[in-house]
DNA sequence: GGTAAGCCTTGAAATGTTTCACTCACCTGT
DNA sequence: ACAGGTGAGTGAAACATTTCAAGGCTTACC
């Protein structure tokens, strides 16, 4: 049917309805406006379409139109499974505005954060969805100052120069800790880093707000830093818990995510100790893994899906709606409780 | 500094030339010839685009130049991190080219792969890389046709109409077997499906193969058919298998995959059998996952990144090499034994 | 002083689409 | 018969960039 390269070149709206034995005006109301055109016209055009192969330009529609009908959301760790929902989120409502999302991965590296952030200001993207390495690296705020409509993901702004979607990460740092006090843990570690994340920052903070309020010995409270958010990471905290004197040895450890808690489980259960009796873990984002792990984790669950879809109608108001207003959604972090904190102590 | 909206629309290199009082051609040479302009020249016209805060419009470019710098990966199944592995391994390659990667996600339904493929044929993407849902499906064949260079990742083309990348997966499927024969299993279940997935036939056929070479009886092969290859499957097919009578009951599972296996085995754990011991079992693709489970998991190692270079390397050869022949890149799986096989049993 | 050779720079054309002010033909009602 | 209206289609302009033939200027050389 169809002959794409009849002379090299894909077929244009011009060549279009030359076969059609029309102006290209009406070929392009037939593609946009289609009941403008009479029923006949609208046929003949139509067929040559198909008989030609013809296939819309994009880059000549954005050029016209100014801009691209497309979303980016740009995040922080392609290897974890909780940006990946995030991003279906966003998908969905980009699809119910029948936008295309092009998901960028920065890896948890600045320069590669900028590389994508640059493309994605060239390709003209109508607003770009972000959890950033650093929320206060300067070539975010140039974004934002260019008038590209901007959402941060997963952090809240403390300027309000922009929108934001974050659950309360203090708070879920305190239900976390709450939840071990509550299983009678008398000495908990707090198992995440580098602190130069701010999630680790306030997940730690809610914590440790919560064990001094009862009353608890601050020499009691054990932390753990990491190099990063991984499996491994948790693998070698695990190492170094073990490593500790056992009259100083938790209880209990709260992982500041999922992957250092399924790595953390992992080493435990390696070195024999019963997971929850030896060791409760509490993990952070209830990812699909959580549940799945051989002992199902204990996680405080962010609503990720929900996070992506507010994150994509905020960025979508501000494309849109001249009266839009900035706005810091915060969700509140719901625990759910499993086998790895399933027993009660003493 | 830079005064973004002077005028409510971007500057462009008009607005550059005027300002630095030269051609716009000679803007034009700034950016795509710099040696070929004076070094005064290109100063002052370097310093007007800082000052406009001047960004290249893509769309224009690719109008001009008739296609766009990006490749794009459509991926079947973005909960799934082999895939994230791989796309890992495509980005790698297209950052070394100074292209784009667009990464979709068809979540295994075609029309949303369709829907996928259609814009990305309008953006004019320089190649597509697919692992698709249904490797026969009618609007791959339409890509290959246009001329668009397009690459089958993860899966062997039949007829010799483009490239394809892909891990012997019938090899892939005798050696678990072979592994597990080799520990002394007598009884043995192959859990995946559904058999639509070509994947899933292959490593199957490699399995039953091994199993009939070593003069095993077909009665003590047993397939347990799932809907999807996820943990929720997994663990389903755990429960059948619980439910088997102990005769019948294997003491072995290869799974079509590491998410199949991972759910199989957290049912087990938690069902109170003991891995190894109870059952052995070995997944697929060895993703990170897969080490960091509680009981770390036999898998059939694919080079995940390297299939995403490869792939990519050839959808690149494909389009800037005249001579370019169609290749089918297979690679060798190989077995990376770990606790969940680790005893011999007799 | 004329000229050939470089080096820079210019201006116009081309890319594919959308929009919008127009025209043209035909109809309706007076 | 004619003003006014309507429905269908037209053609040119605009979007931002790149390319390329052509031209201007300087320099060096005869």
């Amino acid at each position: 049917m169809s002959q794409q390269s009849r002379n090299g070149r894909a077929p244009s709206v011009k060549d279009v309805a030359a076969a059609a034995g029309v102006s290209l005006g009406t070929v392009s109301n037939v593609l946009n406006r289609p009941s403008v055109v009479s029923a006949a016209t609208r046929e003949r055009v139509e067929r040559a379409m198909a008989e030609l192969g013809f296939i819309r330009n994009e880059s000549a529609r954005q050029l016209r139109a100014g801009t691209s009908r497309a979303l980016a959301y740009v995040m922080l760790d392609g290897g974890n499974p909780f940006f990946h929902d995030v991003a279906e989120g966003i998908e969905t409502a980009a699809e119910a505005a029948d936008l295309s999302l092009f998901v960028c991965n920065s890896n948890s590296r600045v320069e590669r954060e900028a590389k994508h952030l640059d493309r994605l200001v060239q390709q003209r993207v109508q607003g770009i969805l972000i959890t950033p390495v650093d929320p206060d690296a300067p070539h975010l705020a140039e974004i934002a100052r260019r008038g590209i409509p901007f959402v941060m993901v997963d952090r809240l702004s403390s300027g309000g120069d922009h929108c934001s979607v974050a659950v309360d990460d203090v708070l879920g740092g305190r239900i976390a800790v709450e939840h071990l006090l509550d299983r009678g843990h008398q000495r908990v570690a707090f198992v995440g880093g580098p602190s130069s994340i701010g999630q680790v920052r306030e997940r730690l903070q809610g914590a440790r707000d919560v064990w001094r309020e009862f009353g608890m010995a601050e020499e009691d409270f054990v932390h753990l830093p990491t190099e990063a958010m991984t499996a491994g990471e948790g693998r070698s905290a695990g190492e170094r818990l073990a490593g500790l004197p056992s009259r100083r040895r938790p209880t209990a450890a709260f992982c500041a995510n999922d992957l250092l808690a399924l790595g953390l489980l992992q080493h435990a259960v390696t070195a024999g100790l019963r997971v929850p009796d030896d060791l409760a873990i509490v993990g952070f984002d209830d990812i699909d893994f959580a549940a799945a792990a051989a002992v199902p984790l204990t996680s405080v669950r962010q609503p990720r899906q929900e996070l992506g879809r507010t994150a994509a109608r905020l960025v979508l108001d501000e494309a849109t709606n001249p009266d839009h207003v900035h706005e810091q959604a915060s969700f509140v972090p719901a625990l759910v409780a499993r086998a790895s904190t399933g027993t009660v102590r003493r």
